[in-house]
RNA sequence: GCCUUUGUAGUUCAAUGGAUAGAACAGAGCUCUUCUAAGGCUUUGAUGUAGGUUCGAUUCCUACCAGAGGCACCA
C-alpha cells in the first residue's frame, strides 16, 4: 500500500472513531506542503469539516490528531496541527531508508505503474507534410507527442505511435508546378530535383524551394493557381508521366528526410497512415453519410452544419468533387482502428486546429460513435518568434534541422575545452542540443504559445535541459568516484539529518502518476528542476565521497538514487542522459 | 461580428480552491589547492481591471480591457 493510501486510512479510519462521517466530503485531500517545515503531507480535511459540524477547524484538527496518534503507523514520525487547521504529517527516517532501498533496487522501474494496464493507446504526432519543410511546429509537436508516449507506457498502457502525413493535396500540387517551371527556367537543375533514381544526389533544399515557389504564385498569379489546381487533379488520378515521376521522387526525397530527423529526436514509429490511402474510404464515408443525412449540400460542396451544434460549418467534399482533409481525417479514425484496434486513439496537433477538432469529433460522433469516444486530441501551443507566427506557406521558415544545427553550434562553442574524443563529442552535443529544445517546449504547460527566443529559451543554464543533463553527469562523475574508491552505497543513514533530498525522491511516482492523468508533461519537467536544485544544493555543502565520514555510504546511495530518478524522469521526456559532458 | 483560448516580478515560466504566490534569466554581491563552476550561496522584484461565490480565489462565475487562434471548399 502507497503512502497516500495509509494516510488517508487513517484519516478514515480516525474519524469513524470520532463519530465523524468521512464521505460528507468527496475525497480526503492530501498534498505535499510547499516547505518541508510543513511536514510531507498535509490535510485541509478539518476545514472543509468545519462548516457541517459547525466546528472550529482547529478544534476538529485537534480531535483527529488525537485519534491518529493512538495508531501511529512506523512511516510516520509525528502529526501536528497547524495554520488555520491543517494536518501536517511527517514521515518517518525508516520511511525514507526504505524509499531509497526500493529506489536502487527497481532503478528504471521505478516509477512506473500499471494504472493503464491492457489499455492500447494509438497516439498520432509530428504529421509532417511530404513535399513540405519539417518546420519547428512539427518539432514541437513531436517532442509533446513523444513524451506523452512515453509518460503513458510508464502508466502501464501499450503505445502505438502513429504518424499521418498529407502525400496529397494542394500543397503537392504547388510544389510540382514549382519544380516545373524552376526545371523550365533552368534545365540544369532538374538533376538537383531528381537525381539518380538510387542515391541521395538529390538536393532536398531544392524542394522547399520549389514549394515555396509554387505557393506564393498560387496566392498571386492567377494562372499559375489554375495550372496548380489542374495538376492537384493529375496527382489524385495518376494519369500523367512527368507528374507521377516528380510525386515519386519528391515524396520519397521528403520521408527520408523526415527518418533520418526522427533518429535524432528519438522517436520511433509504429504506424504510418498517408492521405493518399485515407481519400478514397474518407470520401466514401461521407458520401454514404449524406444519404443519412449527416451532411448536405451545399453550393456544389457536401458540407457538415457544424453550427447546429454550436460549431462552425465545414466543407467535406469540395464542389470539385475533390476530399477534403476533413474527410480523410474521418475515414482516418476508422483505418486506425481497422489496422490496429485501440482503447483510446490520442492526436496531438497545434492548437490552431482545436475548433476543427472539435467539429470533426462532433462529426464522428454521428457515424461512429464509439469510436469518437475513445478519441481525444490534444493541442499545444504554437513556436512563434517575437516577429510573429511562423508560416511555411510564405516560405519564410524556419526548418527543425536548421534550428537543431543552430543550437548544436552553440553548444560545441561550449564544449570546446572538454577533453573529449570527437565522436564522443558529437553524440553528447547532440544530446544536448536535443535536450535544450525539447526541454524549452516541455517545461510548460502544453498548450500555451511559446515565445521562442534564440538565446533565453536556449539558455544551458538555470530552468534547462543542459542543467539537467549536467547534473546528471556530475551524480554519474561522482558515483564513478565512490567505485574507484570501493565505497559501497548503504540505504541506512548512521546518524546524519535527513536532507531534503529523500523528502523529494520518492515523490516520483506521483509525479508519473499525475502527468499520466493530466496529459502534462510539465510535470515531470517541473519535478525534475526542483530536484536537481536540491541535489545541487546536497553536492555543495560538503564531500559525499569521503573514507573518512561514516556517512559517505548513505550520501552516495542518496546520489545514486538521484541520477536513477533523473535518468527515468529525463527520460520520459524523451531527452537523453549524458554519462559525461 | 461570433466561438475558443491566454493575461502572474523587467523577461520566460510554475502553483489538484489552501499556509509567507515558487523558479530561472536579467540586475547587485559572494563562491573553484575539494567528487564536473553548464554549479552553489545572499539579495531587489509580480497575480490585467471591476464585481460575485467561498472560512479561504492566481485558480470557479459575470462584465470589461489586452494578446493569440479559429469561423466554406488549403492542412
Amino acid at each position: 500500500m502507497n503512502i497516500k493510501d495509509i494516510l488517508e486510512n487513517l484519516i478514515i479510519t480516525s474519524l469513524l472513531d470520532l463519530q465523524i462521517d468521512p464521505f460528507v466530503v468527496p475525497n480526503i485531500n492530501l498534498e505535499h506542503p510547499e516547505e518541508f517545515s510543513h511536514g510531507d503531507f498535509s490535510s485541509n480535511i478539518a476545514m472543509i469539516l468545519s462548516k457541517s459540524l459547525s466546528k472550529n477547524p482547529r478544534e476538529i484538527a485537534q480531535n483527529i490528531v488525537i485519534e491518529i496518534n493512538k495508531k501511529l503507523p512506523d512511516e510516520i514520525q509525528k502529526v501536528e496541527v497547524a495554520g488555520s487547521g491543517f494536518i501536517n504529517f511527517y514521515l518517518s527516517d525508516s520511511f525514507f531508508e526504505n524509499k531509497t532501498k526500493q529506489i536502487l533496487l527497481e532503478k528504471e522501474y521505478f516509477g512506473k505503474n500499471k494504472k493503464l494496464d491492457n489499455q492500447k493507446t494509438i497516439i498520432e504526432y509530428t504529421d509532417p507534410n511530404p513535399f513540405k519543410e519539417f518546420h519547428i511546429g512539427h518539432l514541437m509537436t513531436n517532442a509533446v507527442g513523444e513524451s506523452i508516449s512515453r509518460i503513458i507506457e510508464s502508466n502501464g498502457a501499450e503505445v502505438i505511435r502513429a504518424c499521418y502525413q498529407g502525400d496529397v493535396g494542394l500543397h503537392v500540387a504547388k510544389t510540382i508546378w514549382g519544380v516545373k517551371k524552376m526545371i523550365e527556367e533552368d534545365p540544369a537543375i532538374k538533376k538537383g530535383f531528381l537525381g539518380n533514381m538510387f542515391g541521395f544526389g538529390k538536393d532536398d533544399t531544392l524542394w522547399g524551394k520549389a514549394y515555396a515557389y509554387g505557393a506564393a504564385n498560387y496566392e498571386e498569379n492567377e494562372i499559375a493557381k489554375k495550372e496548380i489546381m489542374e495538376i492537384n487533379i493529375k496527382v489524385y488520378s495518376k494519369d500523367d508521366t512527368e507528374v507521377n515521376k516528380i510525386y515519386k521522387v519528391g515524396r520519397k526525397v521528403s520521408l527520408d528526410k523526415f527518418e533520418k530527423i526522427y533518429k535524432v529526436l528519438g522517436t520511433k514509429f509504429n504506424e504510418y497512415f498517408f492521405e493518399s490511402q485515407t481519400t478514397d474510404f474518407g470520401k466514401k464515408v461521407v458520401e454514404e453519410n449524406l444519404e443519412k443525412g449527416v451532411f448536405e449540400k451545399s453550393e456544389g460542396a457536401v458540407i457538415f452544419r457544424g453550427e447546429n451544434y454550436g460549431l462552425h460549418t465545414r466543407v467535406f467534399i469540395s464542389s470539385e468533387g475533390l476530399t477534403t482533409y476533413e474527410a480523410k481525417d474521418l475515414g482516418l479514425a476508422k483505418i486506425k482502428y481497422d489496422r490496429c484496434p485501440y482503447d483510446k486513439s490520442i492526436i496531438i496537433t497545434a492548437n490552431e486546429q482545436s475548433e476543427y477538432f472539435k467539429v470533426l469529433l462532433k462529426a464522428l460522433e454521428l457515424i461512429y460513435p464509439d469510436l469518437a469516444e475513445k478519441t481525444k486530441h490534444i493541442s499545444h501551443g504554437m513556436l512563434r518568434l517575437p516577429s510573429g507566427k511562423m508560416s511555411s506557406r510564405t516560405g519564410k521558415v524556419i526548418t527543425g534541422e536548421f534550428l537543431l544545427g543552430e543550437i548544436k553550434n552553440l553548444v560545441l562553442e561550449k564544449m570546446k575545452d572538454r577533453e573529449m574524443g570527437e565522436k564522443e563529442k558529437d553524440e553528447v552535443s547532440n544530446m544536448i542540443s536535443v535536450g535544450a529544445l525539447k526541454y524549452s517546449i516541455l517545461k510548460q504547460t502544453t498548450g500555451k504559445d511559446i515565445i521562442f527566443d534564440f538565446d533565453k529559451s536556449l539558455s544551458f543554464e538555470g530552468d534547462s535541459g543542459p542543467y539537467l543533463q549536467y547534473s546528471y553527469a556530475r551524480a554519474k562523475s561522482i558515483l564513478k568516484k565512490a567505485k574507484e574508491e570501493n565505497l559501497k552505497a548503504d540505504c541506512n543513514k548512521i546518524k546524519t539529518e535527513l536532507t531534503e533530498l529523500e523528502k523529494k525522491l520518492y515523490q516520483f511516482p506521483e509525479i508519473v502518476e499525475r502527468a499520466g492523468d493530466e496529459y502534462l508533461p510539465h510535470h515531470i519537467a517541473t519535478y525534475l528542476i526542483e530536484l536537481s536544485s536540491t541535489f545541487n544544493s546536497f553536492y555543495a555543502k560538503g564531500k559525499i565521497v569521503d573514507k573518512d565520514d561514516a556517512n559517505s555510504p548513505y550520501k552516495v546511495a542518496l546520489t545514486e538514487a538521484f541520477s536513477i530518478i533523473l535518468k527515468n524522469g529525463l527520460n520520459l521526456l524523451g531527452i537523453s542522459a549524458p554519462e559525461k559532458m
